[in-house]
DNA sequence: AACGTCACG
DNA sequence: ACGTACGTGACGTTG
């Protein structure tokens, strides 16, 4: 049996556009619709495997049919352009896949299909036909099956249509279905229909009668009336309606099916047109190629005995850089790979004779002797964790490198590494492992033979590359002298964890389980009916239609229940100030309490992850568990801090920055009237507040600091009249003139922003005082609210990124500082502007001391940096 | 897996 | 008219 498979190309691109999010590759370009069409015609095929196959596209967006009536165009949005450069992409690449693409001048694709698959029918084919758009359900029969896919809930799902279930479902034949459009109209086609006329009455109509003409005939017997009075008025627009509802059945086509054969979709020429798209996911579908390149065909030699372990180091004394990495399950240690060649790996594995230790003390002592030697790896600060290198700029960290090359990628693999900078493309961890858990006894096996060899071997040989680039991008200095060295703080303060009191963890959770309880109750029978209170959507339907609380304010998927809602919904009824409470107590309990005792392990300690590869901005982040987004604005909420406690002996001393982004936005905009405000020392908000709304500082109340704070917080985050307005609760028009009153009291800081997003624009990117930089693809977008996006964005990261870069520096130089001295305090934390220290007794003021110091000095603004420090026996106290 | 919500700077 | 403040991560619900 013959089947074929029809697609409307620009309905499916279109679908795909608009249900991906936006996605742009490192050339600027976008893709997001070339991947969701590849996705759902792979799946189609699949699932169909079709003999034939041919998409077809549109000659023009519009065509003759339109055209003839040109005055119904008045809604028809062209497409964006991020969708139209997507056209010719889609193209190409179904060319390179060997698919046939069908076009002909004054007609649609539509037309073409109709065409096609009438002949195809007739020619005795089964005939699919993949359409995101219903106008193509005319052409059902029980031979044609229309299918149309839907997105529902981030699945993509289809609906099929064969002739008969366009009758159950809207009662009419699929030929009568024209019918039935020339009265209802369809905006997004231009057919204007007959005005007051909807589905249900045309189906209505069309069911009885069968034809517009036929129903015009009997114009007396149709009802509703106004129904009746609309055709009669409109019986012209609405046969012309038909004739633009009609898909055409005979276009003059010269192909023959034999041309549209399915061949292989996954050419050699389409693996590299997807690479050169970047649409990493797409490559799946493709055979990894053997040897892609040369350079990468690993052999793998695995090492597990003493005697060659020994005498492979000793090869290593000659060489002058190796690539390492780290073979680690969970957090045992299984071995290390070693690469001192291109296409060389070996792997020493483990054992009862080669210990950990053993392979450590090997490589240190290597690293010592061989004082040229260069040690490469793609993830150094785990390495370190294993093997202590010092940090002396003789270890390089591919993935950090690339990191600061493009921050705005979300992982920095090997294979990410390949294919960005050795134009290689490798299968990744997950497709040649999967979650296979890596043991002693499992490391030769094939795939995880090519998985090590990959892992340790491609850093070798990236390295190079990366290094240039940073050069390139004048990044050399920020790499060695910021993040390198910071990659040796963050392990140690990963290694030292924080002392935590599960016991006090566990009282303070069964005193907020006791109050959820009571919580509950009291809502419940406020609501007068038991619900899931954690459910926004039930919470919504409770408050909103229920107990017809005002205010409804829509999210996309139900009601908006948020705090800003609710607060505004407090004087309404008891229950709202319950649910805020419940969902503060509620939060405390899961992601606190209980969520933190989970982490502490047998020394008594929570040693979380603190990443260097994940801020757009340059800030370093923390995870499992979250250690900087500890509460604070709450006293129940602060509370928890006092389960952070010191060891024996020790106090924790935290110093934090005053304001450090305020003063970065001084120092760069070099505004006078900021500059001489920080340099007298004066409130800063408060004087904002006295020339913002033009009272004298002794006359400033704390309503309006508070506003004059919220517009310097807003002028950080790249100010804009609506976020404003949110924030503070006022109209936009008052927020606007906070923001034109605050541009004239600092002309500078206006200056320096708008400068700062014109260039940015130049050269679509921004960059902080030490050259990290950013891309900001956004600012090309022809979406004004992308476009907003980018140039808020280019205005926040710059001063979000030089405070990271200024207190990265603080910690490198504190860490160092107490390492050199020996003294037996301990950076633990860092929370953006925060450092705390797990200080010895003896050592309080010698590291409040450094703390100010370091912290005051790591980079010399235009305005003073600020520090506070304190002191005391838990974390609560020592703020 | 995506969304809403909320914790932090 | 558009519909947001910048940067994160974790939890619970829902599909």
């Amino acid at each position: 049996m013959e089947k074929l498979l029809l697609i409307d190309g620009h309905s499916i691109l279109n679908r795909a556009f608009y249900g991906l999010p936006d996605l742009t590759n490192s050339k600027g370009e976008h893709t997001n619709a070339v991947l969701g069409f590849i996705n759902i015609i792979t799946k189609i095929i699949d699932e169909e495997k079709p003999t034939h196959l041919a998409v077809a596209f549109d000659v023009h967006q519009k065509t003759f049919r339109h055209e003839m009536f040109n005055e119904y165009k008045g809604t028809r949005k062209g497409m964006p352009d991020e969708l139209r450069a997507q056209v010719p992409l889609m193209k190409e690449l179904l060319k390179a896949m060997q698919v046939t693409i069908l076009e002909c001048p004054g007609y649609e694709a539509d037309d073409i299909i109709g065409t096609l698959s009438k002949r195809g029918e007739e020619s005795g084919m089964e005939v699919s036909v993949l359409s995101g758009d219903r106008d193509l359900l005319q052409l059902a029969t029980d031979h044609v099956l229309i299918r149309i896919p839907k997105t529902k809930g981030g699945q993509t799902t289809v609906e099929n249509y064969h002739a008969r279930d366009v009758v159950e479902l809207y009662g009419v034949s699929p030929a009568e279905f024209i019918d039935m459009k020339g009265l209802m109209g369809d905006t997004s086609d231009n057919i204007p229909g007959v005005p007051g006329i909807g589905e249900k009455t045309a189906s209505k109509i069309i069911s009885t009668y069968h034809s517009i003409e036929e129903a015009y005939a009997h114009i007396d017997e149709i009802k509703p009336k106004k129904a009746m009075e609309n055709l009669t008025a409109y019986y012209d627009q609405a046969l012309m309606s038909k004739v633009l509802a009609t898909i055409k059945l005979d276009v003059p086509l010269t192909i023959d099916f034999a041309s549209m054969q399915m061949g292989n979709l996954y050419t050699k020429e389409a693996y590299d047109y997807i690479k050169n798209l970047e649409l990493k996911s797409l490559l799946k579908y493709f055979e990894v190629p053997e040897n892609g390149n040369v350079a990468v065909e690993y052999k793998t030699n695995y090492i597990t005995d003493l005697g060659e372990m020994e005498a492979f180091f000793k090869s290593l004394y000659t060489v002058n850089r190796i690539s390492v990495f780290a073979v680690m399950e969970k957090k045992s240690f299984l071995g290390l790979g070693i690469s001192k060649a291109e296409g060389e790996v070996t792997v020493i594995v483990c054992s009862l004779f080669i210990t950990e230790e053993l392979i450590a003390d090997r490589l240190m002592e290597l690293y010592q002797k061989n004082d040229h030697l260069i040690v490469i790896t793609n993830d150094l600060k785990t390495l370190l964790k294993v093997i202590p290198l010092p940090s002396d700029g003789r270890t390089k960290d591919t993935s950090v490198a690339a990191y600061l090359l493009n921050p705005i990628t979300d992982s920095y693999e090997y294979d990410d590494i390949a294919r960005d900078y050795l134009t290689l493309t490798l299968p990744s961890r997950s497709e040649l492992i999967d979650k296979t858990e890596l043991t002693l006894f499992n490391l030769e096996e094939e795939k995880t033979s090519r998985y090590l060899a990959y892992a340790t071997g491609i850093p070798f040989i990236a390295w190079d590359f990366l290094q240039h680039q940073l050069e390139d991008a004048g990044m050399l200095p920020l790499y060695e002298e910021i993040e390198l060295p910071t990659v040796y703080v963050l392990e140690h303060m990963e290694e030292e964890g924080i002392r935590t009191d599960g016991d006090a963890l566990k009282e303070y959770s069964e005193m907020l389980g006791k109050r959820v309880e009571e919580l509950e109750k009291s809502i419940y029978e406020a609501a007068g009916t038991e619900f899931n209170i954690n459910s926004p959507k039930q919470l919504g339907e409770i408050l909103f239609e229920k107990m017809k609380l005002p205010g409804a304010k829509k999210t996309k998927t139900g009601y908006s229940t948020n705090v800003d809602v609710l607060n505004k919904l407090k004087n309404d009824h008891p229950i709202v100030a319950d649910i805020l409470e419940y969902r503060q107590v509620a939060k405390l309990k899961s992601t606190y309490a209980d969520g933190l005792s989970a982490f502490i392990q047998e020394d008594g300690r929570i040693h979380g992850t603190f990443n260097q590869t994940i801020t757009a901005t340059g800030r370093i982040s923390s995870t499992e568990p979250n250690l900087q987004n500890i509460p604070m604005r709450t006293d129940l909420g602060r509370s928890i801090r006092k389960v952070f406690i010191p060891r024996e002996d020790y106090v924790f001393v935290d110093a934090d920055y005053s304001q450090i982004e305020l003063r970065v936005l001084a120092h760069f905009s070099g505004d006078e009237k900021l500059i001489a405000a920080y340099h007298e020392n004066q409130d800063i908000h408060a004087l904002t507040a006295s020339q913002v709304f033009g009272v004298p500082m002794d006359q400033v109340d704390p309503l309006m600091r508070r506003n004059a704070k919220a517009v310097n917080f807003g002028i950080v985050y790249g100010i804009s009249a609506f976020g404003l307005s949110e924030d503070l609760n006022i109209s936009r028009k008052e927020a606007s003139d906070y923001i034109d009153s605050y541009f004239a009291t600092y002309p500078g800081v206006k200056r320096f922003l708008d400068n700062t997003v014109e260039q940015a624009k130049e050269t679509g990117m921004t960059h902080t005082m030490y050259g990290r930089i950013r891309q900001i693809p956004e600012l090309k977008s022809s979406n004004f609210m992308q476009r907003s996006f980018g140039e808020r964005v280019a205005m926040n990261s710059p001063i979000q990124g030089t405070a990271a870069d200024i207190i990265k520096i603080a910690m490198i130089r504190v860490h160092e500082r107490l390492l050199k001295e020996h003294r037996r305090s301990s950076l633990i934390l860092q929370i953006h502007d925060e450092l705390l220290i797990e200080t010895h007794r003896d050592e309080v003021d010698i590291v409040k001391q450094i703390l100010i110091e370091e912290m005051t000095h790591a980079a010399e603004l235009k305005v003073p940096l600020e520090v506070s420090v304190s002191c005391g026996n838990t974390w609560y106290d020592a703020k």
